[in-house]
DNA sequence: AAATAAAGTTGAACCGGTTCAATTATAGTG
DNA sequence: CACTATAATTGAACCGGTTCAACTTTATTT
């Protein structure tokens, strides 16, 4: 059987407190301090996180609520997550709710009944239906961090990534190098940061007179497949831009695929600026 | 405060040990039943998960100890994982070990002392450094699922992709279609699928009497960069295959772009075949 | 050296479940 | 109907930690 607390207080002939403010880093006289050591690491002594959580009622594990696994815009800020809970010695429960909002609010539900100590909740397409959910939270004192989501009525921390301002820079960036017409991939109408994206295109033309064209306003869903054929539609309705933004990584791949296809040159033809760090990005010649 | 199983008990007018029977799906008289019922849905209890596991040492959690959680194929088969053990209550927790032997090692730590129910590991390149922690789960009976990684001296559960057979058909495949100058992009010298799927190269060139060229075997790393430059040193080397075989899917994906960059129009000059599949697959005319 | 203050220790009770020996209710038998 | 056999219930003890009031030891003051 695996030592206790007991098992050490009874070796290092202490009680189970002291042992208990050891383990807590509580100051011990010298010669008892001693004793505890030597018994935890005679007994190789491990701490019961289930046992421990159970009195304080702590689980020392966050849940994390992401759309999909493979997205790889979430899985890295989860990277960076994971590498700084370590440190306090807390665990990720990871839930994929594969974009689906049922599944969305099942995950909620499951980690509340797993007691997390916290929730880190990704964008999702509708804010609006998990708000009880994320209030069930709140309301008991868990601290909710948003991800670059729009949820104007709950009061969690966010982080937000200036998605219009971005955008409007990157196509202010585009309208300096000359171009006049630039074609956007946008991701999907219902997502918060795709109308932010959006906004930010459409406030750039206005800022330097250029009127919005239809045909170059395209949807991608942000994925791959989107992205590739917004692109060839795009590229194939004979008003052709001389720029295109694509609103996230996935959709920029796509279009660089659609692009290449079409025998179209980069940047001689056409450039293209994307949203997100892209893997490929430095070993695409020209570079993005 | 939370309503405890003591609150229901009390409630319904039953012991503890009744409630607890009820929870666990054990039979109750029906008026005693009914009771309980009520007295859980009128106070919302919901069962401590911690709590449970303390008396019986279960966590309800799966450790996933995966190499980079950018990892297409890895996170994949997590997602599908992840909806599997849901059904049986399980959460799992989510380690990525950032390519690095010694935060793996410490992974491994970290979810024994957060006693998991069992350990799911995806490949490494170091096999056997590990194996001291491997055999610490085993030796106090958590069950451990290897998945696609060769540890020969394991006593694990074990899902293998049969790499080397997988690769053969698709190197045979290349070969009855005409090509007899087939180039490799293999993924990294020390992994042990990637030694399978250099194998099933190799034979299935000797099955046909082709002999292998250095100039068309290269290695990628199994990163779209690696697969990238691997693909352009071939093609610029001189001797220039019909066919390339990239031996994952980053690597496909980074050998595409390194095509499309040299004008090499596929299937007419270059043939391509990657190992995995491929979101952008069904996207790319003429397909992969 | 005695009185007082501060620091450290003790161990029983607790957290919210499960378990099981003892007990009580129900069903089956001749 | 009495007598078992079986099924269901009870509640105290337990899982491995934390906590805190009561106590002991050490340090400081006078």
């Amino acid at each position: 059987m695996k030592p206790t607390i007991r098992d050490v207080a009874h070796k290092a002939g202490v009680s189970v407190g002291t042992v208990s403010r050891y383990l807590n880093g509580l100051k011990l006289r010298e010669y008892n301090r001693i004793k505890v050591e030597k018994a935890i690491k005679e007994l190789n002594f491990k701490e019961n996180i289930i046992a421990k959580g159970l009195k304080n009622n702590r689980s020392m594990t966050i849940g994390v609520v992401i759309g999909s696994l493979t997205d790889i815009f979430a899985t890295s800020i989860v990277t960076a997550l994971e590498r700084t809970v370590e440190r306090e010695n807390y665990s990720i429960i990871l839930c994929d709710y594969e974009d689906d909002v049922d599944r969305l609010k099942y995950k909620l539900q499951f980690l509340r009944d797993r007691s997390v100590d916290g929730l880190v909740l990704f964008p999702s397409i509708w804010p609006n239906k998990i708000i009880n959910n994320v209030n069930d939270y709140l309301h008991n004192n868990i601290p909710v961090v948003i991800i670059d989501d729009d949820f104007p009525s709950l009061e969690t921390d966010k982080i937000m990534v200036d998605n219009m301002n971005a955008s409007f820079q990157a196509v202010e960036r585009l309208i300096e190098m000359g171009h006049r017409k630039i074609g956007i991939i946008n991701g999907s109408k219902e997502s918060s940061t795709s109308k932010e994206r959006s906004k930010g295109y459409l406030n750039a033309l206005k800022k330097y007179g250029i009127s919005k064209e239809s045909d170059l306003v395209k949807w991608g869903n942000y994925s791959n497949e989107g992205g590739y054929s917004a692109t060839k539609e795009m590229l194939l309705s004979g008003n052709l831009p001389t720029a295109i933004y694509a609103t996230n990584y996935y959709m920029t791949l796509g279009a660089m695929v659609a692009i290449q296809e079409l025998n179209i040159s980069v940047p001689h033809e056409l450039s293209i600026i994307g949203f997100d760090r892209f893997p490929l990005s430095e070993v695409i010649k020209p570079a993005l």
